[in-house]
DNA sequence: CAATATCGGGTTTTT
DNA sequence: CCCGATATTG
């Protein structure tokens, strides 16, 4: 039998092998982990046998899910293929039916539970028709709970109070001991925000992302039974990101792990970056506490990166106490040094990425470039120069297509049609398009609603009987609403799903408001809309359902439209992890701004800027280039700041990196010290003239046609002054073997290494 | 009740 | 600077 795992390294193929047992892989990045745990799942079902549905495997995004479950399924269709006896005989044999239980469950944390809940919530007092409420909806209902309380939102703002409610969830602490543990009056004025938000979410029968976690440990730890019969069915588990994990993602999984303990948990300390929404690097730490017979094993050969890149990543990040520690290594000795550029002005720093990215791809018209920066403020500066450029991006984050509002009232619609409780759906629609219903009118729903313990939507048909003996003056469009929301719910259960949102679309007016405000604007919102449709209508055709569609819907982040085929990508470094580009452009290397402001005060908080700017760095294959300004405008404010450099950056020794001019080309370190424009501008400013030099530079494309001949003198930012003794290949092939006294012969791209004629 | 004008406040990262 | 929340007018 043609051995699957031969196409693994020998650390790889270790984790594929281990498969009973809990196991904690420590991966470095670029290290081949999605690899590993994908022919681990392969291996797993066409060796070993184990049925396919019997194995989970968790991940943090959508994309990576998908990602995941696309590789598994490449690989069991090429080994089906393979064993060409049988060809169909295996496949039966592994009972692969259309229902998808014969294929393993890969998903995030987030749509396993709401699988889950989906099935079993009743037995929580919930119904199974719950509405999911994204961060739109918490900030209504939220609004909402300080109205009803007689707070204003000077204490807290209505996002501040979330995001202290959030953490408190994902601690596991609910209203009553936050009350309790209260040391100052604020955070008991919190806690029973906190209380009412809870309650008012359960009246509306919905759940907010924390709650799909929460709610589903809480229902393990009420019915063990329960827990013992999905530990039962998921045999074999897989966990990704492990060093993002929560203290509730972490309850989840020892709840699955009751019947067996065979988990591969993924992780790398020195990528964990989302403690500041709970999760605790303490998970990789002591897992092998927590699973007293785990295996350790490490994957530090890493596949990216150049070793410079790698040398220069570790040089910043070892920096940190808390940590593992690795040693990654590659076999891609050579490659160009870490770029290091400091612009004057922000927006020169924005030119200068611009003009080389420009420049990189017109060297290799394949080359993947990523953007990198750590607030979605910064993106704004970026984009102008890649669009003075004319240069076409992607930008992941900002507003993702079921973010728009438009979508997400028509999606409202469908919810409330789904689910008559949902408050938050009802008050998002009520009055849109215009159908007079004003405020007043909707205040006077609340109030009843309130006073009775109804839902709006029992509050509003209470309303229209009582307006049978006194008349209302907004009764006829009340009673319109209600005819219109009635006829789409009995739409709901008959009509096909696509034919339901062209009817919901058309019956609400909601299409026809558009339409006939003519703008360029609306007219992309009924563009939007109809792409919404032609989404619904390719769920149908997929078999999925309704609610499965709308649970999509309300889980769809903004890394998940990242798409692979845009060459350049511009995203902070949150959304960056998992990723790889050829080049790496990490924006903002600045005291203030990596490390943040906000968390630079106390050492756990710089220790994960200093991972997050790790992360950030390793994304890149080929080429890095750190880029500062020294002087920033800080949100509108009239004159500029100066800035100090990042500490990181200082934490990278001078070897590995090279100091750009403002043309790119690396500053030969003493000769040309004063003669680019580039120092003459940091010159004039830190003697006090400001400098009026303008970037009008002319970006010199590098490489055109084959310029190298034997015998050329050259000169390397690094090795300085050699010799070309041999030129192989052309374009971007095109490789030279150059002898540089002192250091020996070298073969190097000429497109990566910044190569000039001596 | 809806559409337009003005004011004030806010940016760390997100499933 | 950009957004949303409020005040004012039609």
């Amino acid at each position: 039998m043609s051995d699957l795992l031969d196409e693994l390294n020998s650390e790889q193929r270790a984790v594929a092998e281990q498969t009973e047992g809990p196991l904690l892989v420590l991966a470095g990045a670029g290290s081949g982990k999605t690899r590993a745990i994908t022919y681990r799942i392969a291996h797993l079902i066409m060796t070993r046998h184990v049925a396919p549905w019997s194995i989970l495997a968790v991940t943090f995004t959508n994309k990576a899910a998908d990602q995941m479950r696309e590789r598994v399924a490449r690989l069991l269709a090429d080994r089906r293929a393979q064993s060409s006896d049988s060809p169909s005989g295996e496949a039966e044999i592994q009972g692969a039916g259309v229902d998808g239980r014969a294929k393993p469950q890969i998903s995030t944390f987030h749509s396993l539970s709401v699988r889950l809940l989906r099935r079993e919530i009743e037995a929580l007092g919930y119904g199974r028709d719950f509405a999911i409420y994204d961060e739109d909806d918490q900030t209504r209902l939220l609004k909402a709970c300080l109205t009803d309380l007689g707070l204003s939102d000077k204490l807290f703002t209505p996002r501040q109070a979330l995001s202290r409610i959030s953490y408190a969830k994902n601690q596991g602490i609910g209203p009553e001991e936050m009350y309790e543990k209260a040391r100052d009056p604020d955070t008991e004025a919190l806690a029973s925000i906190f209380g009412r938000y809870r309650d008012r979410l359960r009246a509306a029968n919905a759940l907010d992302f924390d709650d799909l976690l929460l709610k589903i440990v809480e229902l393990f730890d009420k019915s063990p039974e329960l827990a013992e019969s999905y530990s039962r069915r998921f045999r074999y588990i897989h966990v990704d990101e492990y060093q993002d994990t929560n203290r509730v993602q972490y309850r989840l999984i020892r709840q699955l792990t009751r019947a067996h303990h065979n988990i591969c948990a993924v992780g790398d300390e020195d990528q964990s970056i989302y403690s500041w929404r709970g999760a605790s690097i303490e998970n990789i730490l002591r897992f092998e506490e927590d699973f007293r017979e785990a295996k350790v094993l490490r994957l530090e050969r890493n596949y990216r990166s150049t070793q410079v890149i790698l040398d220069g990543a570790s040089a910043v990040v070892s920096n940190n106490r808390a940590r593992k520690g690795k040693k990654l290594w590659t076999e891609r000795r050579s490659g160009r040094s870490i770029g290091v550029y400091q612009a004057g002005t922000a927006e020169g720093e924005a030119e200068f990425i611009a003009g080389e990215v420009s420049a990189a791809l017109q060297a290799d018209g394949y080359a993947s470039v990523g953007v990198l920066y750590r607030t979605n403020a910064q993106s704004r500066l970026l984009e102008e120069a890649m669009r003075a450029r004319r240069i076409g991006y992607r930008l992941v984050g900002g507003f993702s297509f079921y973010a728009r509002a438009e979508i997400r009232d028509a999606l409202a619609y469908a919810r409330l049609a789904f689910n008559l409780r949902d408050t938050a759906a009802f008050l998002r629609i009520i009055n849109t398009p215009p159908r007079g219903i004003g405020e007043t009118t909707v205040a006077q729903i609340q109030a009843l609603a309130r006073e009775n313990r109804l839902t709006l939507w029992e509050a509003l048909e209470e309303m229209l009987t009582r307006a049978k003996e006194a008349p209302l003056r907004a009764a006829r469009s009340l009673a319109n609403f209600h005819t219109l929301i009635r006829t789409l719910a009995e739409e709901g259960k008959s009509l096909r799903m696509a034919e339901f949102f062209r009817s919901l679309l058309d019956r609400t007016g909601y299409l026809a408001m558009f339409r006939d405000q003519n703008t360029p604007e609306a007219e992309g919102r009924v563009e939007n809309l109809l792409e919404l449709v032609n989404a619904v209508a390719a769920a149908e055709e997929a078999g999925e359902g309704l609610t499965a569609f709308l649970d999509r819907a309300a889980l769809v982040s903004d890394t998940d439209d990242y798409d692979e085929r845009a060459r350049v990508t511009l995203m902070t470094l949150h959304s960056a992890k998992g990723l790889e580009f050829d080049s790496v452009f990490l924006a903002g290397l600045e005291e203030g701004l990596l490390p943040h402001k906000m968390s630079m005060d106390d050492d756990a908080g710089l220790e994960e800027e200093r991972r997050l700017c790790y992360v950030g760095m390793t994304r890149a294959k080929d080429r890095l280039v750190l880029t500062s300004s020294a002087t920033r405008r800080f949100w509108g404010e009239e004159g500029r700041r100066n800035t100090r450099r990042s500490r990181f950056l200082g934490e990278i020794p001078d070897r590995f990196t090279e100091r750009l001019s403002s043309s790119g080309r690396a500053e030969t370190n003493w000769q040309g010290a004063f003669n680019s424009r580039e120092s003459i501008e940091q010159l004039l400013r830190t003697t006090g003239f400001g400098s009026r030099l303008q970037a009008g530079r002319t970006s010199t494309p590098p490489g055109s046609g084959s310029k190298w001949r034997r015998g050329n003198r050259v000169r390397h930012p690094k090795y300085g002054i050699g010799t070309v003794i041999a030129c192989e290949g052309e374009g971007e092939q095109e490789k030279l073997t150059i002898s540089f006294p002192g250091y020996g012969a070298k073969k190097m791209l000429p497109h990566f290494a910044a190569l000039e004629k001596a």
